[in-house]
DNA sequence: ATTAGAATTTAGGGTGGACTAAATTATTTT
DNA sequence: AAAATAATTTAGTCCACCCTAAATTCTAAT
């Protein structure tokens, strides 16, 4: 059976890649509320995947789907274009760094080939976007990302941010007017036990971070 | 009776705004060849914008459609997005000048408020496209435009193009290659009757062009 | 091993937007 | 004025994508 990728399959093959990427298979339920939409939509969609030539996932009924090598390299290159476009209009648009996830959204399911490589080179081939999220290239291929978060990191250390995972707006604002953004680097010089606080030192202000903060912090030590 | 203006109502809009620019009404058979879709198709969608609330077109069987004071202006804000998208990629990302339309015609459907205004700005709100067609402004006014055909010209005169009105790819390539686009100045030193040719001067070089050609290039005398 | 509750799928419907084929209305020619 | 032709509309389908309600299947607790 044939089929024809549209913008809906492009945001179902990128959600199931986001909630696949530990090798779990994606349930209908978790896909449902990350596209906010009916459990028993999702199914029919699921169906339709399977059944494309070549089939975009693979399909076991109740046990959620995985991604086949073709709807993986389908996901990437929306993941690709969703984060080159991000670092395009924060870098090239002025863009703020909580705006530009919606924007992106919109415009990864209609900009031309031309459009991706131009803006790819006129941002000189970025590896990462605005919040440090990793930009597959044109292989597809996702550079090595860190894995360490803020909330791990014990006193006395020094750190660089390499990416933020928070798609809050409120919660991205705060980040940014702290500048606690992708390249900044930090000191940590103290740990409060039981609630888990950071005294961290960063542009010369000190200031005292929760783990519900840090978490969504990830570093690289040095 | 509801609805909800897509993409395609967007195109439709666009369509019949371009189609009755000089009054006339846009016939169902014109707007299907334009939109590529059977005329069948069209009656229903043009029966779709006339029941919209609030009306986009007024619609009499058999007699085509004018658009409506809010259909206008739903047609003006495509029009100004698409030209400014077009003046954009030209201008700022290095699309050739027959590539833009293409593109613009998709991006034109997706982009946010913020984006228009941002790359309005970028441009310093030009009044032009790339082809020399005139952009509304914010209030979704069109600025005056020039309608001197550059057929119509006799020697001796001197005049400045203001806007190419083609939209095939080659002929578009062919003026850009001998400099026949917006804003170049020529002097045309004769003119064969019969034929129509045209001798011109631009840039200290001389050639001769038909109708065929001539009458897609509109002047500004001078 | 049964059963309650959660997850999932089936069944049936709706909307936007396109199609073809057939019927109708306008227009033009004779 | 009638007939031929062109333009337009109706009627009937189809597909992608979403929905709700009801049925099913899986899982976990007893």
């Amino acid at each position: 059976m044939k089929i024809t990728l549209t913008h809906a399959t492009e945001d179902y093959l990128k959600a199931i890649y986001a909630i696949s990427v530990d090798g779990a298979s994606a349930s209908t339920n978790a896909l449902a509320e990350r596209l906010k939409i009916a459990p028993a939509s999702v199914t029919g969609m699921l169906k339709r995947l399977a059944e494309a030539s070549p089939p975009h996932v693979d399909y076991r009924k109740h046990h959620g789907v995985t991604l086949t090598p073709e709807g993986e390299r389908a996901a990437l290159k929306i993941i690709r274009r969703h984060r080159l476009l991000e670092t395009y209009l924060h870098e090239m648009l002025g863009f703020s760094w909580d705006e530009v996830h919606e924007e992106a959204c919109l415009l990864e399911h209609v900009i031309s080939e031309r459009f991706e490589s131009r803006i790819d080179e006129l941002l000189g081939h970025p590896t990462h976007d605005p919040h440090g999220d990793p930009i597959p290239d044109l292989n597809l291929v996702m550079p090595q990302e860190a894995s360490v978060r803020l909330s791990a990191l014990r006193p006395p250390q020094k750190a660089t941010i390499q990416r933020v995972d928070a798609k809050d707006g409120d919660l991205l604002r705060f980040l940014e007017g702290k500048s606690l953004v992708p390249g900044s680097k930090l000191e940590i010089s103290a740990y409060s036990p039981f609630d888990g606080n950071l005294t961290i030192l960063l542009n010369q202000q000190e200031m005292i971070l929760g783990p519900t903060i840090t978490r969504h912090i990830f570093i690289e030590e040095n």
